[in-house]
RNA sequence: GGGUAGUUAGCUCAGCCGGUAGAGCAGCUGGCUUUUAACCAGUUGGUCACAAGUUCGAAUCUUGUACUACCCA
């Protein structure tokens, strides 16, 4: 810890301060000058400014000064319009805006000093009474006024705001007291977990947690983060899926079984990728995945219900409609309905994927079966056309290590994802349960991260250990939580959705 | 990893055929009795991301580096 803390010293004061700054804290000297303590701690609002709209907005003036209501609110100065008697401060108290008012001949001289003193960017603690305006705005005529806590670094600017994005992110403490639309955004995604969860409590789900630090990472096929535990001393990877987990708990009895929280993969950084994101997974057992899809259809709309009130909106630009039954296609047939020009017969040709495949890409493994050269065309030609709410179904067992074969084609899996704009949101199958079919994909897996495939699985013998105890069917689901919440509040990059994104260090 | 654009005052932005660095807001001083992006007058504030080069002279032209955004792999 010292280490760490030593090293960051060398940034705390990585902008220096400027004559802005060094007036506030000049500010800030003479009140602890002049009060025992600077940061006082005793001021109790006795209502917010949200409660101040929704009790005594339809009241006019006169009834109010009619009953001469007392509040005591508190919030930040965000404007200050101060005139030669009259001065108005507009605060903000939990993204809600209340006015202040003083008038000079009606209150103690340093009161009113003190509150054409203050800066914007204050936090203060005001009591007065609530009348209404010429222009008819609730407002606190105020008779005490008690700075809480100083602002020593001064807000953006006022009508702009803050809108240099990578301040945005870097600083997003400043992004949410100037932006209402950040702010909005973050308690949509608040809405949208809330929704995900009271949807699969009511299907009868337990929530659980699981082990977010692995001996074995497992789960995904994906590069982990590594650690080290000094004690034990062993490696430890920061988990890349919790699926393994979730399905020992289905074997543990639990019927079904859910989990939201943080995945770690050790990847690059992009609009749709931060090394930690959001996943609910959810296991059902003695069901497989069809009823996975069925749910995970529920889900989705409910949380756009919820969240948006409309199973139609528009993401950058374009109509999404989550209303319809979720469209349902194997790679095959997606292929053609959005690429006419393709036939069944050319796709079921290696050489002919082949050939096509050159088109977009050199990077084909030789050895891919027929089922990764349909999924790559997919993948070059496909993918990106599926904008509103589609099933892909059928996946290769090559990429499937988890995934429960399909009885009718030992070639694919029951397994599904489910893309909308475009984007994967959901991936979800038939769990395999049979621990020798397991064990030899499991093997399969380690030849591959022999051969120098990083993202490949480990071999885990203990979960072979527990699926030999016996599983029953399982139908299993994941949905990237981000990626939601982007689609839902249409957002474009997942750093809008994420309160403190990934950035690199700044220099 | 590759391409394109951006980086100028605390914030939002001008300036870019090279010639003393600008505005609005914020700040400071003064005025103003219901304002609301209050207004009016005056005023402080800059290593023009960083480094090298071209030039008598670079925010401006060239190259490189860093970070950010977008596109592609």
């Amino acid at each position: 810890m010292s280490d760490i803390q030593n090293k960051s010293d060398n940034n705390i004061s990585h902008n220096a301060d400027n004559h802005l700054i060094i007036e506030r804290k000049a500010k800030l000297n003479q009140i602890r000058n002049i009060r025992k303590n600077a940061y006082p701690n005793s001021f109790k609002p006795t209502i917010t400014a949200y409660e101040l709209h929704q009790k005594y907005d339809e009241k006019t003036n006169e009834e109010l000064n009619g009953i001469m209501i007392n509040v005591k609110v508190a919030g930040r100065v965000m404007l200050k319009r101060i005139m030669g008697k009259s001065s108005f401060i507009t605060l903000k108290d939990n993204n809600y805006n209340i006015q202040l008012y003083v008038n000079k001949d009606m209150v103690d001289s340093t009161i009113h000093q003190e509150f054409i003193e203050l800066d914007i960017g204050d936090i203060i603690g005001v009591s007065g009474v609530l009348f209404k305006t010429k222009t008819n705005e609730l407002s606190i005529k105020i008779n005490s006024c008690e700075l809480i806590s100083k602002n020593l670094r001064p807000l953006p600017e006022k009508f702009h705001g803050l809108t240099n994005q990578e301040l945005c992110y870097r600083q997003r403490y400043v992004d949410l007291i100037m932006n209402k639309d950040t702010q909005d955004l973050f308690i949509k995604r608040s809405k949208i977990i809330q929704s995900i969860r009271n949807t699969l409590l009511i299907e009868d789900y337990l929530e659980v947690e699981t082990p977010m630090m692995h001996q074995i990472p497992g789960g995904a096929t994906a590069k982990p983060f590594i650690t080290h535990h000094n004690t034990l001393n062993i490696p430890l990877y920061l988990r890349v899926a919790p699926e393994l987990y979730l399905k020992r708990l289905i074997i543990g009895g639990f019927n079904r079984v859910f989990e939201i929280n943080r995945n770690f993969r050790n990847e690059g950084l992009s609009t749709r990728h931060n090394p930690e994101f959001t996943m609910v997974e959810f296991y059902e057992s003695y069901a497989n995945y069809t009823r996975m899809m069925e749910i995970t259809e529920i889900i989705i709309r409910n949380t756009a219900a919820l969240a948006i009130g409309s199973l139609e909106f528009e993401y950058q630009g374009t109509l999404v409609d989550l209303s319809k039954p979720f469209d349902k296609l194997t790679i095959c047939d997606a292929i053609i309905k959005y690429n006419p020009e393709y036939s069944k017969n050319q796709l079921e040709d290696k050489d002919f994927l082949r050939n096509e495949l050159h088109r977009f890409t050199n990077n084909i493994n030789k050895n891919a079966s027929i089922g990764m050269l349909q999924l790559k065309l997919f993948e070059e030609t496909t993918e990106s056309k599926l904008w509103n709410p589609t099933y892909i179904i059928d996946y290769p067992v090559d990429i499937s290590p988890l995934a429960r074969l399909s009885d009718t084609d030992c070639s694919i899996t029951e397994r599904f994802e489910l893309f909308i704009v475009g984007r994967e949101i959901a991936n979800g199958y038939s769990e395999l349960n049979d621990p020798e079919e397991q064990a030899m994909r499991f093997k399969k897996q380690v030849e591959q991260k022999d051969n120098g495939d990083e993202e490949a699985m480990h071999y885990d013998a203990d979960y072979i250990n527990a699926l030999e105890y016996g599983m029953p069917h399982t139908g299993g689901c994941g949905i990237g939580i981000d990626r939601l919440v982007m689609l839902i509040a249409n957002a474009a990059s997942i750093k809008d959705v994420i309160l403190f994104p990934q950035m690199k260090p700044e220099c």
